[in-house]
DNA sequence: CTGAAAGCGCTAACAC
DNA sequence: GTGTTAGCGCTTTCAG
């Protein structure tokens, strides 16, 4: 019944015609190799007959290469990464790429575990969403000639390829966007990180606060709490002890589904009070009561400049040429929460 | 500055000993081999020493294990899917298993393609979510031998293993919590599928209906506009034409969207009167004004059973064992959207 | 035009 | 206890 798996011997042999010759062939060679266009014929039809499929382990291992990737984020599962691993997965594999998958929960061992399997693995290119200690990781990834892109964050010492986006200019811009609409009091709800990312937002939304002579509100969530349903609790709390807060600005989804709750909770009314701006956008947003202004990362351009960037360093590979360094632009989108309140 | 890969012989060549002995020590043989305890410690260090790691393609032609899994969804940016990936992953990596990740967008011809790749690629098993005419190619993966677990949906004439939801009890329990809240007039929004698990969602709700001797209202979307933004006017034109409509029932969480939208879109009014009832649940329905009232697949206990079955699958290999056939159980969470509405 | 053969890096049966 | 060696299935150089 099963039959024992085929090789490009036992083409080969079958056809009375050597392996070098079916391997021409089913490698599209068979022109350049001026193999007959009968012989060609014959080999195609025969492999098409037996539904032969060449096994690609032993091609890796004769070549070299493994045409796979990998997309390392801090969480599959946040819309954020799940949605650019949509659009990569569609670029990759048009262009002859697989894409391995995987979660490092910003966690610095386990992102060094997973390296350290994929480089084991001969994996050509990484896509990585760095922990915050990893740098030299990352650095020796470099050294050994092995192409990486980062995403969301880099380091600030390190010469690497990376696409981000501007997030001084996206929280500045948000920032802004609160004050000229009236809001004198705006919390800037973020996580404590000493990333850059967090660290450019937090920035953005200072610089802009104290130019405009107002008073300055972080609340720092502690890291590991962001999977517990403390974070809720923790912004409620701020919330309340801080009366006089008229507006929040979340750094990112996940602290905003949390705080959203937390203003349900306290009383319908706040939330029509309450200025709200949150960072990364989500189509709820647009169905929430009120509807929420975001700010929009380039999902789309993220995801091809990714994949083009990660593309570009592998086949530059043995000339080691200038990094690739993309920034981009986010979309501060207006929605209701973020409107006028105070009316005159 | 960057030198050549290390190989086994290399390291042996270095220490003076054979390749065997390296490759005993290295795989954890040492011992049963009886090598001495000076010599794998000469071994293991001088390895660590050069951060050698043996190449796993070489690894996987010679022993035929890949070690990697393939997790085929129909879109990994539905948070459906991502969450499950999220929790198939962890389990994986801790097995020693890699995960390659796969949108099928629900089209059979990239579905067959995929399929294909993998096979060539020798990975060690599938987790499909198998779009509608794929029948005959899961019955060959199966024919010859390579484990597979569907999801989500499976055949009805193919004897499989599979992890699903029991649709038909969940759609049926939904409709019946209408029914006893007061709704008289309740419409299912589903997608036009012939696939298994509409058709039981289907008949969980006309079942229901019929035996209480209410009206069925269907409306079928087309499946290629679900992702246009039409899926929202279409339903948006339904709850105008039907004012007599008093409760809807989303059949997945994308039409849930499109229909909230549609709603706000009509008036702030409709939302509060209307009740509401959504397949897959999501953390901004908590937030949403009103809350929504949601059937929850058991993501986790899925995607445990996914792995416990696909794990199960290869290690039986050669037996052809009887199929593992999951069906699980959702949870109705019951929040305001279906709440009695009617004032008495 | 086609064939023989080396070898990618590793495992494991077999030999000593 | 440790070494020799035959492949796993393929690509590709070189010979004819």
């Amino acid at each position: 019944m099963h039959k024992k798996k085929l090789s490009l011997k036992d083409i080969a042999k079958k056809l009375n015609v050597s392996v070098t010759t079916v391997s021409f062939v089913l490698n599209g060679k068979g022109k350049e190799m001026k193999i007959s266009d009968e012989m060609i014929r014959k080999i195609d039809d025969y492999v098409k007959s037996v539904n032969f499929k060449p096994n690609s382990v032993a091609q890796s291992l004769r070549t070299g290469k493994t045409n796979t990737l990998v997309f390392m984020v801090e969480d599959i599962s946040n819309p954020f990464f799940s949605k650019i691993a949509r659009i990569i997965e569609d670029i990759a594999y048009s262009k002859g790429y697989k894409i391995l998958f995987c979660s490092n929960e910003n966690n610095d061992d386990r992102s060094r575990e997973l390296i350290n399997l994929f480089v084991k693995l001969q994996v050509e290119g990484f896509i990585i969403t760095p922990s915050p200690g990893i740098r030299n990781d990352i650095e020796n990834l470099c050294k050994n000639n092995i192409p990486v892109v980062l995403m969301d964050r880099y380091f600030e010492d390190l010469d690497t390829s990376y696409v981000v986006i501007d997030n001084y200019d996206a929280a500045f811009r948000a920032t802004k966007h609160l004050i000229n609409n009236g809001f004198k009091n705006i919390a800037l709800i973020t996580l404590e990180s000493q990333q850059i990312q967090m660290i450019n937002r937090l920035k953005g939304y200072e610089d802009t606060i104290l130019k405009k002579g107002l008073k300055s509100n972080v609340l720092e969530i502690p890291f590991l709490d962001t999977s517990t349903p403390k974070v809720k609790d923790i912004i409620g709390r701020l919330l309340v002890e801080n009366k006089e807060l008229d507006a929040v600005f979340f750094t990112t989804n996940y602290l905003t589904l949390n705080g959203l709750q937390a203003i349900k909770e306290i009383g319908t009314e706040l939330i029509h009070q309450q200025g709200i701006v949150t960072f990364d956008d989500n189509s709820f947003f647009e169905v929430h009561t009120p509807t929420i202004t975001a700010v929009a990362q380039p999902i789309y351009k993220i995801g091809n400049e990714l994949m083009k960037t990660i593309l570009h360093v592998i086949k530059q590979k043995k000339e080691q040429t200038k990094k690739r360094k993309v920034v981009l632009k986010t979309e501060l989108i207006i929605r209701d929460s973020s409107s006028n309140k105070i009316i005159v």
